[in-house]
DNA sequence: CCGAGAGAGTTATAGTGTCTAACAGAGGTG
DNA sequence: CACCTCTGTTAGACACTATAACTCTCTCGG
């Protein structure tokens, strides 16, 4: 991306960042963040320690990258899912969320990157909010016509209370729907991906961090029965 | 635990063990566990580096230990918890997954280091899973009497496999149920537990990790609207 | 009551990693 | 073609893990 047609030098300059990262990704998948060595990046393909910092102003500034990268990746696959999605709001659900925790599982190191435990003293730049929804979007779509059971009506209720005080959150809402946040459905379009994001995250972050291991399911058959639930309890058809 | 009346010298080196792990705990909450570092513990006691080791074989062994606490810790909250639960399953679910919530909230270092992502190199030791199946064996009661829907059946079945394949999974059913895998409830038993630590440890693990911060709602009120789902999909009462 | 030995602590040292400083060459730009 | 920026180097300060070798002290058995 934004390989645009700049000088040489800039050129061989994104080269070189590309290739550290993909270094780092290689040790991340190895051995998590704390394995990722700028100096043994360094060493493997062929520079000495210091040089790294041409490209990298410190670890945490590569390890932001990553994570940069990773919201990316998994925004686009969501979206590129979206613009293809059966009829069906429940059939539609079912698509999304199976994207996700495809992605998570295949890139397990990555998700755990971004969705996994903070990276101590790593303050999430602003524009991360932007990304997440961004991936989050296509749920709003599908949850605006909801019709919520009294099960969920609580979290309905503290989303538009929310809604009326966080313009962004407005925002987001209105760019996925075309809804206000004085609309009587506004509410339950962003509760509905809310409790679908804390089902998901659950199943994908047990599965990829490995503790759902020697327990006989799968994590797929899980996150499609929550899905049926909070499907149910939003009445979609 | 276990002070027992030993010899002087080893009440000493308890309570050093236990110094120790102190420190280490205030570290792990101040920049998670990479920011626990023996040679500041030690500094921190008035020791030299080394005196370290001959408490702990090694930096690993020092995180071992603090798991092992959490683990014995969390399932001790759960089960002291269970002892006095309503008669009404819905009630005593809510109550179980309240005081799990409330455990994670209020130790949010401690649930990122048992139930966050998997450190580096290190495996889990065996009993980790005792300890895990022990802190779930409340809810393992509560679902045994459930008749599942439609929504939840993939989950049931693929649990009745897995008990007549695995020996432990049927010891842990037959402990809290006295239910053999046979029993046309087995299945359910250990289906809705798995779904409630699924949704449950979604909704922990994104609070604890602070990614609900600027969103306007609460984890208490996404936990009880999943537990509320999951109680309709198992016809409790 | 005392002496051997285990246990607890020390310093010294090797190894790895982050990051800064000071310097050298090579490429692009006027 | 001269300048200067960009890219790379080595040297070194600092933090942390871990081992080795050594000293001191307390405990315990005879």
């Amino acid at each position: 991306m934004a390989a645009a047609a700049t000088s040489p030098r800039a050129r061989y300059r994104e080269q070189t960042r590309t290739q550290i990262k993909e270094t780092a990704l290689a040790q991340l998948a190895e051995g998590g963040p704390s394995a990722v060595a700028l100096t043994r990046i360094a060493k493997e393909i062929g520079l000495s320690g210091p040089a790294l910092y041409r490209y990298f102003a410190n670890r945490d500034d590569l390890l932001h990258a990553l994570v940069r990268d990773a919201y990316d990746d998994i925004a686009t696959t969501i979206r590129h899912t979206a613009t293809d999605l059966p009829d069906s709001p429940t059939a539609a659900l079912h698509r999304l969320t199976d994207a996700y925790l495809d992605w998570a599982t295949t890139e397990p190191h990555r998700y755990l990157l971004i969705q996994g435990n903070p990276i101590p003293g790593y303050a999430a730049p602003p524009d991360t909010i932007r990304r997440a929804r961004a991936a989050m979007g296509p749920f709003v779509k599908i949850f605006a016509n909801g019709r919520p059971t009294h099960a969920v009506q609580p979290v309905v209720d503290e989303m538009t209370t929310w809604l009326h005080q966080d313009e962004t959150a407005a925002d987001w809402l209105h760019e996925y729907t075309g809804l206000t946040p004085d609309d009587p459905n506004a509410g339950c379009a962003l509760a509905g991906p809310v409790l679908a994001w804390s089902h998901l995250h659950g199943t994908a972050h047990l599965e990829v961090s490995g503790q759902y291991t020697g327990m006989g399911h799968h994590a797929r058959t899980l996150l499609r029965a929550q899905m049926a639930m909070l499907a149910t309890a939003f009445h979609l058809s």
